[in-house]
Order: C-alpha cells, then sequence, then structure tokens
DNA sequence: CCTCCACCGGAACGTGAGGAGT
DNA sequence: ACTCCTCACGTTCCGGTGGAGG
C-alpha cells in the first residue's frame, strides 16, 4: 500500500479547497454591486483616455474590499485590451511595501527603471519611477492596501503620488487606498487628504444572510456534493456575523470545519464540526495574542493563572497578583517591575480581552480592582510555558504545593 | 460622621533603541 | 559617521478615593 494512497481516498470531503481562501477571487461577489459599480464607473474614466479620481475605499477586515478591488481590476484590464487603451493596475499591499522607499523602488522596476533595494535618496527612485511611467501614453491605477499602516510611517508616500500628474507629460496615475482603519485620515495632511478622497467608497460589513450567501456559493465549488449537512453554512454564517460580519473569518470557519470532519474520517460536515472549528479559532486567536506578549505581561499572566489553579476562587486583588508576581519573578531569576507598572500591563491584559479587571473599595480593607482570567486557562498553559525564560514554571507549580503543604503540616 | 486601608492612576522624568537628517 | 529626535518602556512621587468599621 503506498504511503499516500490513505490521503488520497479520504479526500472526500473537499472537492477544492483553494476557493475557501482569503486570496480566491471568485467570479461574482455578492452583496457587493453596489461598490462594484461605483468603483467601475470611477474607473471607466481611464477607458475614454482621462484620469480616474483618486479613491479612498474604507471597510472592516472582511468586508470584500481587496476582492472587489482586484475583481474590477482585472475586467477593467481585460477591457482595456480589448479596445487597445493602455491602461494598467498595479497592487501595492502596504503590509509588505512598508516604507516609502520600497513603494517607489517596486514601482520604479515595473516601469522598468533599474533600482537597488536600498541606498538611494528617496526622491531619486521617485523620479526613476516618474520617468519610467511617462515614456508611454497610458493610464496607471495604483491600488495601495492596508495604505494605513504604510501612512504610519508618514504620509510622504501619498502626498508625492497624489500629487505626481502635474509632472506627467504622457502617462496619467490615480491612486486608490484601502484601509481598514475608518479613522486614519484624520492624521493625514489637509492636501493629501483632499485629493486622495476625491471619491469614498464604503465597505459595511455583512449580516449573516449576506455571508449564508457568500458560503453558499464558495462551498459549493469547494466541497463535494452533498457533504455539508444542512446547518453548518447558517452557522457559520452567525457565528462570524457575531463579529463584525468578517466573511474571511466565516470562511476560515467552514474550511476549518470540513478539515476537522476530514481529519476525523467523517462522511459529511456536521454542526459539531463547526462548533469545534470556533474553538479551535477561538484558542490558535489568544494562543497568537499571548505568544506576542512582552516577558512581565506573560509573567503576570501567569500569577493570575497559578492563583487561580491553587486557590477555590476566581478574583484576586491586585496585591495578591503583585505578590505572586514576583514570587515567580524570583523563581525565573527576572528582575520584578515595579507594582505601578505592573497595573498597567494588566490594564493592557484586560484591553487585549485575557483577563477581566473592575475597581471595587472594599471599605476598611481598601480599594483595589479585583482580577480574573476571562479566557479558558488550558487555551493559556502551553503557550505560557512556551516562552524559553518560563519553561521551569511547571516546576514551579510544584514547589509552592509543598511549600502549601508544609504550612498546613 | 469620620477614618483610614490598599490600592488607583496622573504627571514628570530617565533611559536606550532606532530613524531621519546631514 | 555623526547628531538630533522620537518613542516605548519603566520608575518615582504622590494626590485621590469608596465605603466598612469604629
Amino acid at each position: 500500500m503506498n504511503l499516500f494512497e490513505h490521503v488520497l481516498r479520504s479526500g472526500r470531503i473537499f472537492a477544492n479547497k483553494d476557493v475557501l481562501r482569503p486570496s480566491y477571487i471568485p467570479a461574482y461577489l455578492p452583496h457587493r454591486k453596489e461598490q462594484i459599480e461605483r468603483l467601475a464607473e470611477i474607473l471607466s474614466a481611464a477607458l475614454r483616455g482621462e484620469t480616474p479620481s483618486n479613491i479612498l475605499i474604507y471597510g472592516k477586515t472582511g468586508t470584500g474590499k481587496t476582492a472587489t478591488v482586484k475583481y474590477v481590476a482585472q475586467e477593467l484590464e481585460r477591457m482595456a485590451k480589448q479596445i487597445g487603451s493602455k491602461t494598467e493596475v498595479i497592487y501595492i499591499n502596504g503590509e509588505i511595501f512598508d516604507t516609502q522607499y520600497r513603494v517607489f523602488a517596486y514601482l520604479a522596476r515595473i516601469f522598468n527603471r533599474k533600482v537597488p533595494m536600498m541606498g538611494w535618496p528617496t526622491d531619486v527612485v521617485f523620479e526613476a519611477f516618474r520617468e519610467g511611467v511617462d515614456r508611454e501614453r497610458r493610464c496607471v491605477i495604483v491600488v495601495l492596501d492596508e495604505v494605513d499602516k504604510l501612512v504610519k510611517k508618514g504620509d510622504e508616500v501619498l502626498y508625492n503620488l497624489s500629487r505626481i500628474n502635474s509632472d506627467l507629460r504622457r502617462a496619467k496615475v490615480s491612486v486608490v487606498g484601502i484601509s481598514n482603519d475608518l479613522t486614519f485620515t484624520d492624521e493625514l495632511d489637509a492636501r493629501v487628504r483632499s485629493s486622495l478622497g476625491e471619491e469614498e467608497i464604503v465597505f459595511p460589513p455583512y449580516n449573516a444572510m449576506q455571508l449564508s450567501d457568500i458560503l453558499k456559493q464558495r462551498a459549493e465549488l469547494a466541497f463535494r456534493e452533498g457533504v455539508l449537512e444542512e446547518g453548518v453554512i447558517p452557522l457559520c454564517a452567525a457565528f462570524a456575523a457575531q463579529e463584525h460580519g468578517d466573511a474571511r473569518r466565516a470562511l476560515d470557519l467552514l474550511r476549518v470545519s470540513g478539515e476537522i470532519a476530514e481529519r476525523l474520517g467523517e462522511e459529511k460536515v456536521r454542526e459539531e464540526h463547526v462548533r469545534l472549528a470556533c474553538e479551535r479559532i477561538e484558542t490558535n486567536k489568544i494562543a497568537e495574542v499571548v505568544r506576542t506578549l512582552p516577558l512581565h505581561s506573560k509573567i503576570v499572566l501567569s500569577a493570575v493563572v497559578m492563583l487561580s489553579k491553587e486557590h477555590r476562587k476566581r478574583r484576586f486583588t491586585s496585591g495578591e497578583i503583585y505578590s505572586m508576581y514576583r514570587k515567580i519573578c524570583g523563581f525565573v531569576n527576572i528582575e520584578p517591575l515595579t507594582q505601578r507598572r505592573v497595573s498597567d500591563l494588566t490594564a493592557e491584559l484586560e484591553m487585549l480581552g485575557l483577563v477581566s479587571a473592575t475597581v471595587v473599595s472594599r471599605g476598611r480593607y481598601g480599594r483595589t480592582k479585583e482580577i480574573s482570567l476571562s479566557v479558558q486557562e488550558s487555551s493559556l498553559r502551553d503557550v505560557l510555558l512556551s516562552d524559553y525564560k518560563l519553561k521551569s514554571l511547571s516546576a514551579f507549580r510544584l514547589r509552592t504545593q509543598m511549600l502549601l503543604n508544609e504550612e498546613n503540616a
């Protein structure tokens, strides 16, 4: 029997899993007709040889911004080719090209200018790009995805890009900015804001019904026929709708549900698989947050975990937590921070939703914050111990347990 | 009604890392 | 290569406070 034979045979669930990935662009985008038409209308100026207005697109994650823009871009380029107009769309992700230099260097290279990875002054790179585009009559639409990330490091990119047209003789350039953050224009220079935001398109979150439609459409391609039980799609949609209608989340959920069903060797995807998937995604999300926490925050969190393990109660005063925190620091040989700082760290943990804290006054016994864990302790344990500086903590627990026993005896 | 606990949380300041400018 | 600036992280200092118990 071949090693891979059972893997091939077990593929009874999925027909084409890639359809569920966020990078997939469907041929039809449900419930985005309005936005697509608006975008197409604005960009169609390019086909008439005019410069399209600059556009700003807003919407939370998973509202179809990127997919819509890519879809319209495809259609635009195809039509341009048919009618022999030189129109191209360049897609740039601001998370990957996260400095002005990288953006311009990338653009310049597209237009056959040789620009080194680094070293040149930024304005020279910009000039190389400008000259490169202007070689021919054409219209270039630059899509800046996650533009808010790029702008955090200075809005000069946008300033330069939005002013480039006045220095171009043959070519035309317009900018489409995509942002998750609705308030990001506040940080922009007023001139940039007005020139970039000539047109604005908002992508509202999907509701549960709309999410269902999206999932249905993708499921048809992604899964083999009849493997999805009836309640699966509505349940995925409902879970995702609870969290600001994120379609990416819904698709993830559906995909993970399928994977779980597959791994369990089931013939069908059932609602219980969706619930398992939901839990798994949740745990992963928490683990990811905790993993990237600074060391001392991890120790504070460990302190809360330890306390809730060793005592019956769930809530602890900041004093209790601080002394446990100091104990742990002593055990793992790390200089403890002050109580003041720890109080800020707990506030951050609260912001992240890992603990919940409320100020209570206990009269004679002072005023304090009561803090409790607001996630499953089991989803924290492994990720906390995975920090190499904290790995000895598993031993710590035994030691305090012993100390407690001795005290009692 | 006053006191006083056990912290909260604001303000000012110190420090080192990293970026921009030159 | 250099200075200057900003920013995140921490510390020190301290005024503020809701309510149980006297």
